[in-house]
RNA sequence: GCCGGAGUGGCGGAACGGAAGACGCAGAGGACUUAAAAUCCUUUGGCCGUACGGCCGUGCGGGUUCGAAUCCCGCCUCCGGCACCA
């Protein structure tokens, strides 16, 4: 009893506190390795851990302990996203300022951070929210401003009359306010942008930097977020007063059957052509009910497409046509020109929404041999074809017209190419106190003045009111807005939006270089010698938002001279989510599992089962852990029960990381029972081990040498299945392989062989359960820490085969095996392969067409 | 609708174009125990057969190949992302 029982809590607790007396995570400078960077997506600071940071930061730590037994000195920082909505509505909810809310949180998540093992450099620690970090924020936003990069403009926002504050898309249901059911209105709003879309091409254009290192399907999804398109910018008029409306399309080739012409609800024109005419109220009516739900995307996208004939025309500029000009739902005003020109016969929305308001449709494309009716279409033909009724192109396929019609579109100053970017400029004004300032002060006499860089950082006030229903807090402090100008000296007022956390995140991992820097964002030596991230860890969530501004971020620092690289993650891996069984009763929604009753179950899952409360059935889905679906897995309890080296080596041994993860209560089980075989087998064979230093000796028995043999295979594979893309699920499975071995062969082990093998497996599986490798390496006799011992090395000799079975297949099918020495040659195989009794059998009668043999592997005979 | 990813035993999943189902879970049988839990051993894709063994089998349908879970074409289903992109 006692010490050979495995009390992973007093175990755990040890190791952490010697890998903190030890500074086995300090990074330092002068440190000859070479360094390595191994960086995980910090969190926000909510206060409780929960299963995706534990995937997460797992895998991290497991690199980060991979790459110091591989030589290197790594860089693992930790810090806090911690400025944001959640502390701003628990002031308004409870009262608690947010600063004292979120330094709570962070107390809380570190000690749970540690308990769970990972390893981090906690003196570069830094949070978000704290002046000297939020101080070079504000000064960022300053150079920004000085470049041009940071401007204002007007734009809409999700209002909440009632509220009196911008709401995110998130916090919009169905049109209405979340929070109070209000519906939402979109209100134009003056707000500070930076000047994303100038570097559109750059981002796109720098994923061969990346292609190396990054998921293919990030830089998919981020290709199609920044939205490259080629096409045209053609000008029409408006025919009864002369106004010019540019539009933006890729398909000029379909110019000659414009029907139509439709304005986004919000262009400026909408307003001032109707202005004063019969068409005023009936048209500024419908645009405000197309303009009555929220600004998301998803609700554009979903909500059906209607307009509203302005009682205007526009002028097609190729043929001198009037066509009605519509205001339509479909048509954006951020992208593009905010107008489109509309070609029912050859775009599907078009066709619709020409069908829908009884408008022509002309066709001007024609399919090879095909004569398309416009009154009979059914469809849209958006296929290459034949240029009909089209000027002087008629006659030529519009896919080898298309640049010849753009070059006679510019020749006639009818319009011109152009190249346009769904990639929108970034919206980084919040009308919220919990974030930082925007550094900048409205005078009367002298407009928009930029905080001077020695006055940073415009700290937060503290006389501030988190009342509901009053808007911006932060507008609500007196001491704040009311300030003097800093180039007049007269009165003055603050800007008193702050900016999106987005902004915080865009260099964090550069101030984790030198945290401590209190005269300089960071300095250049410190980020020269760390940066780039060599490996940046996080959720596929951030693949387009976060993972562009850091990208863009990175590259205007580097036009400003500050940094001298413009990609700030070399390589990225992407997690996948942690699913769990939820249960759903029709009244009841979502329920946790004890409240099913009843049923059986078929996997993780109860089927069958009825609702505790009200007796109705329940269903059961597989899906990501969450609060609302109340199937919650709370990581502090799980290392309560079976400590955490058992839930980090569960959270890697089931399936590939970069999958969905499955939790389940047997999964975690059998992670449990792994780590005590582990135990048990080192601990009670501890008497039997040899001295450290015996050597291996050279006429070992059969029983030695595959031990040996399997051990330096496993050292192999292991390597490559880490090095091949974290595959930590095979790298499990092989060290559960050769302890297999080592147990069905316990007692006949060469001593030295037996150390040797338990050695290896300990520092294989070091990363990923570290406490115990830990313990157990030095119950084996070490002083120093295992992090310190090198990663093994395959000795090829060693691992080499002596004998191998080589399948003979007939036709494909296996018939029968060979075993040979691993060099037996080529002629000699297939010699013995048509000699086998049992091929011969198989062959029959049959004559042998093919003998295929693939030396070391198999080999096919080939009759008919 | 568009884009991306995935479909393999009862389950999570293995498998450079070369032995399908590694490793683990669950199940069955057994050992230990008064008993249970824990642990250990055996067994476990389906069908036929007493057996040696044979046949079938990686979502469906074709194709390439001596050989396909893997490559190609066409479909189906599920998951994820999305901003009607003119």
């Amino acid at each position: 009893m006692g010490r050979d029982e495995y009390q992973f809590a007093e175990i755990e607790k040890k190791w952490q506190a010697r890998w903190e007396e030890l500074r086995l995570f300090e990074a330092r400078e002068e440190d000859p390795r070479p360094k390595c960077y191994v960086l995980c997506m910090y969190p926000y600071p909510s206060g409780v851990l929960h299963m995706g940071h534990v995937i997460n930061y797992t895998i991290g730590d497991v690199i980060v302990r991979y790459k110091l037994l591989r030589g290197f000195k790594v860089l693992s920082p930790m810090g806090w996203d911690s400025f944001g909505l959640p502390a701003e509505n628990a002031a308004i909810r409870t009262g608690v300022h947010p600063h004292e809310f979120t330094e709570r949180n962070i107390a809380r998540m570190t000690t749970q951070m540690t308990r769970a093992g990972w390893g981090y450099d906690w003196d570069r620690e830094v949070a978000t929210s704290h002046p000297d970090y939020y101080r070079w924020t504000q000064w960022f936003f300053l150079k920004f401003l000085e470049k041009g990069l940071a401007f204002k403009k007007k734009a809409p926002v999700n209002w909440c009359p009632s509220c009196q504050t911008v709401l995110a898309n998130e916090q919009v249901k169905e049109g209405c306010c979340e929070r109070c059911g209000t519906q939402v209105e979109q209100k134009d709003m003056d707000q500070w942008f930076f000047k994303m879309s100038a570097y559109a091409q750059r981002l796109l254009d720098n994923h061969a930097k990346l292609e190396a290192g990054w998921p293919e399907s990030v830089i998919k999804l981020q290709k199609e977020w920044i939205g490259r398109s080629e096409g045209a910018r053609i000008f029409f008029k408006v025919a009864e007063t002369g106004d010019e409306i540019p539009v933006f399309t890729t398909r000029p080739d379909t110019l000659w059957g414009v029907t139509f012409l439709s304005l986004a609800p919000e262009h400026p024109l909408v307003e001032k052509l109707v202005r004063g005419t019969e068409h005023e109220a009936r048209v500024m009516e419908a645009v405000r009910e197309m303009r009555a739900a929220g600004t998301s995307e998803k609700e554009l996208a979903e909500r059906e497409k209607v307009g509203v004939f302005t009682g205007f025309h526009v002028i097609n500029p190729v043929n001198g046509e009037q066509v009605p000009l519509w205001v339509a739902n479909f048509a954006l005003m951020t992208y593009g020109t905010g107008a489109v020109m509309s070609v029912p016969a050859h775009d599907q929305r078009d066709f619709e929404f020409a069908r829908k308001y009884d408008i022509p449709i002309r066709v001007v494309i024609e399919p090879e041999g095909q004569e398309l009716d416009p009154d009979t279409m059914e469809e849209a033909y958006t296929e290459p074809g034949t240029m009909t009724a089209s000027g002087p192109f008629t006659g030529r396929k519009n896919t080898e017209a298309m640049r010849d019609i753009i070059a006679w579109l510019s020749e006639h100053r009818l319009g011109e190419a152009e190249i346009n970017y769904k990639l929108r400029d970034w919206l980084i004004s919040r009308q919220r106190y919990w974030g930082a300032p925007i550094p900048v002060v409205y005078c009367d006499t002298c407009g928009i003045v930029p905080v001077p860089e020695e006055d940073l950082p415009v700290l937060l006030p503290t006389d501030v009111q988190f009342v509901e229903g009053a808007g911006n807090p932060l507008a609500t402090s007196a001491s704040f807005v009311n300030t003097t100008c800093p180039k007049c000296g007269g009165p003055a007022r603050r800007e008193t939006d702050t900016m999106d956390t987005f902004v915080d995140s865009s260099w964090y991992f550069l101030r984790y270089c030198d945290p401590h820097n209190g005269d300089r964002c960071f300095g250049d030596e410190a980020v020269r010698h760390w940066m780039p991230v060599d490996q940046y860890i996080g959720g596929i969530e951030h693949a387009t938002m976060h993972l562009i501004y850091a990208r863009f971020f990175t590259m205007v620092l580097h036009d400003l001279g500050l940094v001298d690289f413009d990609e700030p993650f070399t390589r990225l891996f992407c997690q996948g989510m942690v699913c769990k069984t939820a249960y759903y009763c029709q009244t009841h929604k979502y329920i946790p599992e004890d409240q099913v009753t009843g049923g059986h179950r078929e996997g993780d899952a109860i089927v069958g089962g009825t609702c505790a409360l009200c007796g109705g059935p329940v269903t059961s889905e597989m899906t990501k852990i969450s609060k609302s679906k109340l199937n919650i897995v709370d990581p502090d309890a799980m290392m309560d029960r079976f400590g955490a080296d058992t839930v980090r080596l569960y959270m890697l041994s089931d399936a590939p990381p970069d999958r969905m993860q499955i939790w389940s209560e047997n999964g975690i089980n059998g992670a449990w029972r792994t780590v005590n075989r582990l135990w048990s087998l080192v601990v009670s064979n501890l008497g039997a081990l040899s001295a450290m230093d015996e050597q291996v000796p050279g006429d070992l028995d059969d029983t030695g040498r595959e031990i040996r043999r399997r051990t330096h295979q496993a050292i192999t594979k292991v390597t490559s299945a880490i090095e091949g893309g974290f595959q930590f699920n095979t790298a499990i499975a092989r060290c559960n392989e050769l302890l297999n071995l080592v147990r069905s062969s316990e007692g006949r082990i060469h001593p030295a062989v037996l150390r040797e093998t338990l050695e290896t497996v300990l520092k294989i599986v070091s990363p990923i359960i570290p406490h115990m490798a830990e313990e157990l390496w030095e119950r084996m006799g070490h002083r120093e820490s295992i992090f310190t011992s090198g990663w093994p090395e395959a000795d090829p000799a060693v691992a080499a085969e002596e004998q191998i079975e080589i399948p003979v297949q007939v036709n494909g099918k296996v018939r029968s095996r060979l075993h040979v020495a691993p060099d037996v040659a080529r002629e000699e195989l297939e010699r013995m392969a048509l000699a086998d009794e049992r091929v011969q059998r198989f062959i029959g009668d049959k004559r042998v067409v093919k003998v295929i043999v693939v030396p070391g592997r198999l080999i096919n005979v080939a009759v008919k």
